[in-house]
Formats: C-alpha cells, structure tokens, sequence
RNA sequence: GCGCGAUUAGCUCAGUGGUAGAGCGCUUGCUUCACACGCAAGAAGUCGCAGGUUCGAACCCUGCAUCGCGCACCA
C-alpha cells in the first residue's frame, strides 16, 4: 500500500477529478435518455462578473441538487451561461478605454465600440465560468450560452416583434429615471433609494399684483427654479385659499407664473407651497399635466444646467448649481431662511449617482399574464417560493406593477428591431421622431425567403431574409434578427434608420429558462424543476421569467424557487467591493479546498436567512474533510477486503449501533434535503460521521480489530458499508474529496459504470433501511440500547479520570460492579474506550474508603485509587450531583402534584414524568448511598 | 406610514407546546500506534421586555423595544 499523506491535499486531487468527469461527460445531458429528467438553469451570471461568496451559495445550492438528482438516476440538466448586462459590460469597457487611449464611445463610433466590447468578452469574459469549475459545478458546459448568442439575440428580437404585433409593447413619452452619467432611462426597478442628508431652502416668491408681499416656498432642488411653471397649494388651505389664480414672479429667470389648487399637496409639508417644475419631477409632471401647464427643461442629459437666461448658472453640475442658485436667491432677498433636511433620493444602481427624473421618449412594455403569474405560485400551485414568505414580496410587487421602460440609450444590447424612416441625423437619444408610417404599398413573404419591399422611394428592392414584419397599425418596420451589412445599406438608402437604442439586459434574462434550450432539450427538460436565486432579483427576474413563461410556452418555467440568504461579513455589512470585506472565493478554494469551502457554507446557511460569514467556519469544513480523509485512511490500514459480506451474526453491539444510526442520518438527511434545509443536513452529516461514526464506533472497533480474524473481517465489513454510505451522503456536498475516497477504498470495485464504477456520481442515494434489510440483519429498534448504555458508562469512567486529575493517557484500573452480564467482548471494549489497565468485575465490592464512584447504566463504576484517595474531594463531587439530582426531583415532583396537570396532560407525557421521579429517586438513594460509604 | 425578518451560551446559529442544544471560543488534561485540521472532560443561558392563552410557553396570541430588509412617501 502506497503512502497516503496524513492531510487531506485537495488540490491535485480537485483538479484531477474535475477533468476526468469532463473527459467522461458525466455532465452532459441526453435529451434522449429514458431516465426521468432532472433539469435547472443557472441564474447568469454577469459576463464582466468574478466569482463572489454569493455566487459560492447559490452554485453549491445548485450543486447539490443536481449532483443529488443524478445519485437518485434521474438525467440530469444544469444548464449554465452568462449575461451580457448591458451597463455593467459597457461601462467597463468605456473605462478601459478612457484609461488606455484617452477616448470616449463616442469618438470610436457605434460599430467599433460594439466590436471592442465583444473583444473584450472573448479575452476576459467567463473568468466567472472558468471560477464555477473550480468550485466542482457539474454544468453541462457543452450547452453554455450567452445572452448575445446569435440564436439567443434572434429570440429576443423575435420577442419583441411578436409583443409589439400583439400590441403590448409601445413607444411614448414619459417621465423616465434618468441616469445621468450612464446616460439612459432606467426601470423603476433600477432605481435605489437612499437616505440622503439635504437642505431644505425656504424661497420667496413676489406676487405680482402686490409687490413687495411674498409666497414662500420650501424646496430642496434650487436649482430647478427657472424651470418652475407654477405654484401649488392644497385647494381648501385657508392661508392660501385666497391667493388661487394670482400670479407670482418666479425668481432668477424672472417670470410670471400662477398660483393653482392641487389636492396632490400636502399643507403640512414646509410651507405647504410647492413650486412645480414639471419637467424635473414625477409628481410635478402629473400636476402640471392636469392644469395644462408647460414644461421647461433645464437639464442636460448629463445633469448640467441647461439655461442661458441665468448665465450663472449654466453649465454648472446640477449639485453646484444647487449651491450657486441658493448664493443667487440670498444675494437677492429671495432666500429666507434654509434648514437641514433628510430625505430618500432615487439612486442608480450601476452608476450610485441620484437619478433624474426626465421626460423622454421610450418603449415599454405593457405586463400580460399578471393575474395568471400571481395565480401560479403558492404552497399549492405549480410554483412554490421557499422561504414561503417570499411570496408576499411577489405578490405585492405584481399587485402594483406599472409597464417596463425596455430602452436603454446604450451601445451594447439586443438592438431594438425597429427600423423608423427617417433620417439618421433627427434621431437622439432624447427625442425620436414622430412615428412615421412608411408608405410601402406591401411586404410580402415569397416562399419564406424573398421578401419585396417597396417604398417611398420607389425602388424595388429585394431582401434575402425569412422575417420581415411590419406592423399593421403602425408604422414601424420590425426586423427580427442581427441585419446583414448589405441589407442594412439598402435599408438605409431607402431612407429606413434603425432605432438606436437596446433593449434591457432583464428584457432578454427573462426568456432564459427556455431560450437556452433546443427543441429537443426543452421537450425532455423544460419546465425546469428547480430555480435557486436571491431575493433581491424577484421582481428583476423571477416574476418577470414566470410571466414570460406563461406568455410564449403556455407553461411557468419552474416548480421551485429557492432564494438563498445573503451572505454579510462578520458586522453584518453587506459585502462589497468599496468596503473590502469580501473574501476571494478562490483564495478560500486555495487555502481550504473547494469541499472545505462548500461544506463550511452549507453548514452555515440557514435557509433563507442572512448568512454572517466567517473565515473559522470555512477552517472547519476543511477540517471535516480532513477527518473524512483520516478515518478512510484508518480503515485502508487495516487492510482486508473491500466492502467484505457481513454476517449478520456476528454483529456486535455496536455495529448494530452504527446501523441504526446510519439509517437515523439517511432518514434525517432525506427529510431536510426534501425541505431544502441544506444546512441541517450538513449539520446532521457532521454530527454523524464526526460524533458517531469517528468518536464512538472506530474507536470501539479498535477492540474488535484485535480479535480472530473473522471478527476482525466483520467489523471492516461494517466500516466500509458505513463509509460507503457516507461517502455517497456527502457527494453533493463535498464531491471531491468524497470521489477520492470511493475509488480509494475500493467501493467502487464491483460496480457497473451506470451505477458508481466509473464516479460515485452515479452511485444510488442511499436510503433509509426497508424491513427485510433489518429482518437479515436482525436489526431491532432497541439494538443500540446496549451500545449506548456502554459509552455513558465510559463517558462517566472518564468524567471520573478527569475529576481526580488523571492524565488521559494514564492507565488506570477500575471496577464495575455490573446490573447486567457483560460478555467478555464487551468488557474488552469498555477496558480499551476507558483506557483501564485492568477493569474488575466482582458482583459486590466493598471499596475503601473514599474511592471516587460513579453510577452508570452498566453499574457501580469505581475508580481504584490506591493510596491517593482524597475523601473530601469524593464527598464534595458526590454532594454536587445530589444536589442535582434533588432539584431534578423537586421540579418533576411539583409537575405530578398539580392536579390539572395529571387531568388535562396526555397519559403518555404523565407517564414519562412519573418514570423521570422514579428515576432520580433510585439514583438519588444510590448516590447517597456512595456518600455514606465514604464514612 | 405599511409589510417582512431577526432577537436563545462570549461568538455564529439550531430548536413550533412537555428534562434548554451544536460548532467555535474558553478552562483542564493528553504528541493514546487515522487525524493537534486531533482526543478526552468541563464551565458557561432569568431563551429581548411586558401582558395573555394553557395543567404546562423559548415555542401560540397581543403590545412594546432594538437591529436589518422591502414597499410607499420623500416639495
């Protein structure tokens, strides 16, 4: 035999695994196969994205289940991929690009910067792909997709079309969330709002049929004032009432603007005055709607003032501007007084600047399949939300849904099909023309591939493309797929523009579960079984994934939905980048091994719950995987046969033990992996293999080891079976290092491929024992009975050690006076986990006086020490258990005396109480009866 | 303002009505022939507070407090 290292080293042994189950395509799913199928997508991830302790939870998770699924032989489908995301990637790139050469998007043109983007992509996207591989995910990598993929970008386009044919999708002009660094409108989802400390500046307003009398009003937005169309106060507000109709100068760029009544106003609010800037606020945009107001805009894209009345300000930053303007109001008289103000601002998620709020012209999408998407998820329906109480957050969200701003003014996207005739020059970001109604007189459809196009122009023009589509009602020429340069030049020269902007990365994200599949795929996997993700994207993703679902497969695209904690550091903060408390999962991989790392997290990960990370928990799964290592390499020292029969009379007590325990852990195990309680199970593995299996039964094995050579041969045939079992528990958790170990000791010898030969992968999932398996074995309920009244016996033996200070590794004799008769196999082992140099067994024993004592279930346990005998030290220990032992009675007693207890009690739990006073009470006598003999 | 979650040993957390649990940390002893990434034993908790229901409450109900999250508001 081969010298196996006493540390568990698992990084060659990672890596070698890893390839050979590439190599043998265990990962790879057959739609063709007969098995049932087992199927989850992997939430994409950023393509720009490395690997975080998030993505550690999530994929482990996935892992689990997948791994789980293909033990209980089922084809398997982990279907894995990335996502372009949109502002994420673009923002990288045009960093490197400023950084590298000094130049913005712009000075590059639209079709270089897509080129450098997809450059990019190729040389540094994936790092996350290559990550999750070293993590041990058994991804079918063969089916890896993108969300630009050439047939996934065609689908969204498709998408589309087929939204906007059924008139759900449409363009206007609205207030949108403006980012104004990143430059593009937002969804409502993308919009973080943050506390943030502000002032409020009380401003004067001159009336102007009474000058020198004032209206004040409390904004925190100075700034905006040129842009300020009116004044409003609650209609019936008797400071004010009076003033309704009047006009006011508005201060800066001085101008007349009206007083008005709006219910919308709240009086109690500063001064209950509220200048309306319709241009720059939701809320002022709507009043200014109903009373017909203008809206002047003083904003530029990127959030400088727009506004060459005020020289002062123009130009400025809208935050300097904030300042210069209240400068300017108090150098006026204007400014009477400022206060400071906390109040939520609307942040950007990618960009963490404040969003503006900006009338703009975009599409959006009209939600269908809202009430159906709410119907479906619950405890009963197709799709079931674990935590449960997720399903709240769903609901709500789907109850007060408004329609999806689906444009983003950027380069890199799925570019909306949308082709718009006019020149390209009248088309900004900002403003898109006017829909026009191309007059083409018919699109026609040849047999799938010609299509003829003519138009205003009045040249014949062909197409080679199967989907043209333009819209019936509409004007806009729809076309669903990436245009070839030619076609796009004939386009142009008839004067078509294709609209500049893409579409949200969410827009494409939410067709994944069935887009990433082939025919044939999605008719063996799709709808997928599993979905496990974090709360924070159910209204992102989720929601959006089940409406779609609903919408183009007529089916929702999963049954559960598993959200996954988030993972904070040890203070509870959040993990970030800024903050640099995030640990590298790949050093954590380096240092503790991928098993370490993902047994310590599952460990730890409540379900649903926030997770508080910490280091030390990653040290112990890779301690427990070094115990793993430890006890296989105990048990290959003992030689002998691998996985030997066993016989079922030969069993000693604690094989019998171990057995039950075994089938305890694989019913516990079976019950929490149902529930998706990963870190119960984990935990119940743990307590298993380490406190059970290693603590007790190896070390109680060692005794039998020393026997003939059949006990001998038994006991290892027990090891291995529970081992074997083990090892197939701990897969998902710990593929590695548990696939090390099945090939190492054997188990996989005698196995057909298909079924843990070739990885233990395809070993069966153990289950709980069935009745016959315990008839053979002659496996009674009460069979650990003895076994575990043996080891309190020696917990007790070596409570006594530890009491009168004998070192550990000290022999010692000791005397049992036994209640029961111990066969000399037994005492054998009692001698040995009690480490005694002599363990006596007389049927009465008079010790001398002092000699410390213990009741155990086996008997009167003595401890023999001669001549270092301290009386007072035995009296006091014994006093203190007696003490114990009364207050234990007292409490039982006070229960049975309570006669609503005796009567309203069921009889079971009376008879257990009246057992535990029994109990104490013989023990209480024989306690005392030890402290009388001390004399 | 509405909703959700949390509050149990020094720390991180299990525990859904019947004798308060685990791991880490701590104390003590041990290089005992698988493992010091280890072994053995121990100390340590009025289960956030106040009421209520019940024979019996960490657990169920009500209220409160503190922390966190989401939604709404946010001039």
């Amino acid at each position: 035999m081969s010298e196996i290292p006493k540390a568990y080293e698992a990084q060659a042994v990672e890596k070698k695994w890893y390839a050979r189950w590439l190599a043998d395509g265990i990962f790879t799913a057959d739609p063709a196969s007969e098995k049932p199928a087992y199927s989850i997508v992997m939430p994409p991830p950023n393509v720009t994205g490395v690997l975080t302790l998030g993505h550690v939870l999530n994929n482990t998770i996935q892992d689990i289940l997948a791994r789980r699924a293909r033990m209980l032989g089922k084809e398997v489908l982990w279907l894995p991929g990335t996502d372009h995301a949109g502002i994420a990637t673009q923002t990288v790139v045009e960093k490197k690009l400023r950084q590298e050469e000094k130049k913005t998007r712009h000075d590059i043109g639209r079709d270089e910067f897509v080129r450098r983007v997809w450059a990019w992509k190729e040389k540094h996207g994936g790092i996350i792909i290559e990550q999750l591989k070293r993590l041990g995910c058994s991804c079918d990598w063969s089916r890896e997709r993108f969300t630009m993929d050439v047939a996934y970008s065609r689908a969204v386009q498709q998408t589309f079309v087929e939204l906007y044919r059924k008139g759900l999708i449409y363009r206007g002009k609205r207030m949108v969330n403006w980012d104004p660094v990143a430059l593009t409108a937002l969804s409502d989802e993308e919009v973080i709002p943050t506390p943030q400390k502000s002032t409020l500046y009380f401003v004067r307003y001159e009336l102007v049929d009474e000058p020198g009398r004032f209206l004040e009003v409390a904004t925190t937005r100075p700034e905006t004032i040129m842009a300020d169309v009116a004044l409003a106060v609650q209609p019936n507000d008797e400071r004010y009432r009076a003033l309704l109709g009047k006009k006011v100068w508005r201060p800066l760029d001085r101008a007349e603007i009206p007083v008005i009544g709006d219910e919308a106003i709240d009086p109690e609010f500063g001064t209950g005055v509220l200048k309306v800037t319709p241009a720059h606020d939701k809320t002022d945009f709507e009043i200014g709607q109903h009373h017909d107001l203008p809206i002047i805009d003083v904003l530029h894209p990127d959030g400088r003032i727009n506004c060459a009345a005020v020289p002062e300000l123009d130009g400025l930053d809208r935050f300097e501007a904030r300042k210069k303007a209240a400068e300017l109001l108090e150098a006026r008289g204007l400014l009477v007084r400022q206060e400071p103000h906390e109040s939520n601002v609307g942040f950007s998620e990618r960009a963490g600047v404040p969003i503006e709020p900006r009338l703009s012209e975009q599409w959006f999408l009209r939600y269908q399949k809202v009430a159906e998407a709410r119907a479906a998820v619950g405890p009963n329906e197709s799709i079931r939300f674990r935590p449960e109480r997720w399903e709240n957050v769903y609901q709500h969200w789907l109850e007060n849904i408004q329609d999806w701003c689906i444009s983003r003014q950027l380069w890199w996207g799925h570019r909306i099909p949308v082709w718009i005739h006019r020149p390209v020059s009248m088309i900004t970001p900002e403003f898109l023309p006017p829909v026009f109604l191309p007059d083409f007189d018919s699109i026609g459809n040849a047999g799938g591939k010609i299509v003829s196009l003519s138009g205003t122009a009045g040249a014949q023009t062909f197409l080679r493309h199967e989907e043209l589509y333009a819209s019936e009602a509409g004007g806009l020429v729809t076309y669903a797929a990436t245009v070839h340069p030619t076609e796009q030049r004939v386009l142009e020269e008839h004067g078509f523009t294709q609209d500049p902007d893409v579409l949200d990365t969410w827009f494409s994200s939410w067709l994944w579960p069935f887009e990433t599949m082939d025919a044939p795929t999605r008719e063996k996997f799709y709808p997928t079984n599993d979905l496990v993700t974090a709360p924070d994207i159910i209204f992102f993703w989720v929601a959006r994934m089940i409406m779609a679902g609903l919408e183009f497969t007529g089916e929702t695209p999963f049954g559960d939905v598993f959200f996954t904690g988030l993972i904070r550091d040890g203070q509870g903060r959040k993990m970030s980048k800024s903050l640099g408390n995030s640990p590298d999962p790949l050093d954590l991989i380096a240092k503790y091994g991928a098993d370490g790392l993902r047994f310590g997290l599952m460990r730890i990960a409540p379900s649903g719950q926030d997770i508080r990370f910490d280091e030390k928990q990653i040290e112990e799964g890779r301690n427990f995987a070094n115990k793993l290592w430890n006890a296989a390499r105990f048990r290959q020292m003992q030689g002998g046969e691998s996985e030997g029969e066993i016989d079922p009379a030969r069993l000693t007590s604690d094989d019998k033990w171990i057995l039950l325990r075994l089938d305890a852990a694989i019913r516990a195990v079976t019950r929490a992996l149902g529930a998706y309680n990963f870190s119960e199970t984990a935990q119940c593995l743990y307590r298993f293999f380490w406190s059970e299996f290693c603590d007790w039964y190896l070390e109680a094995s060692k005794a039998s080891l020393q026997g003939d050579a059949a006990r001998k041969a038994n006991t290892l045939a027990v090891t291995d079976f529970v081992l074997a079992h083990t090892l197939r528990l701990l897969h998902p958790f710990m593929p590695f290092v548990t696939e090390e170990l099945w090939h190492g000791l054997g188990f996989n010898g005698d196995l057909p491929n298909e079924q843990g030969g070739l990885t233990i992968q395809l070993a069966r999932w153990p289950q709980p024992f069935e009745e016959d398996f315990k008839s053979h074995y002659r496996l009674l309920p009460n069979d650990d009975e003895f076994a575990q009244a043996k080891y309190d016996t020696v917990t007790e033996g070596r409570r006594l050690r530890r009491d009168f200070q004998i070192a550990s590794n000290k022999r010692v004799a000791f005397v049992l006076v036994p209640t029961r008769p111990l066969p000399e196999e037994e005492v054998a082992g009692l001698r040995l986990l009690l480490n005694a140099e002599r363990l006596d067994l007389p049927s009465s024993y008079e010790p001398a006086k002092g000699t410390p004592a213990a009741l155990t279930p086996l008997g009167q346990l003595y401890l023999s020490l001669e001549g270092l005998i301290d009386i007072e030290a035995e009296r006091a220990r014994l006093g203190k258990e007696i003490a114990k032992c009364e207050t234990e009675i007292a409490t039982v007693k006070k229960k049975l005396a309570n006669e609503n207890f005796i009567t309203n009690a069921p009889a079971a739990v009376v008879a257990e109480h009246r057992a535990r006073e029994q109990n104490f009470a013989d023990r209480l006598v024989q306690l005392q009866q030890l402290r009388d003999s001390l004399g």
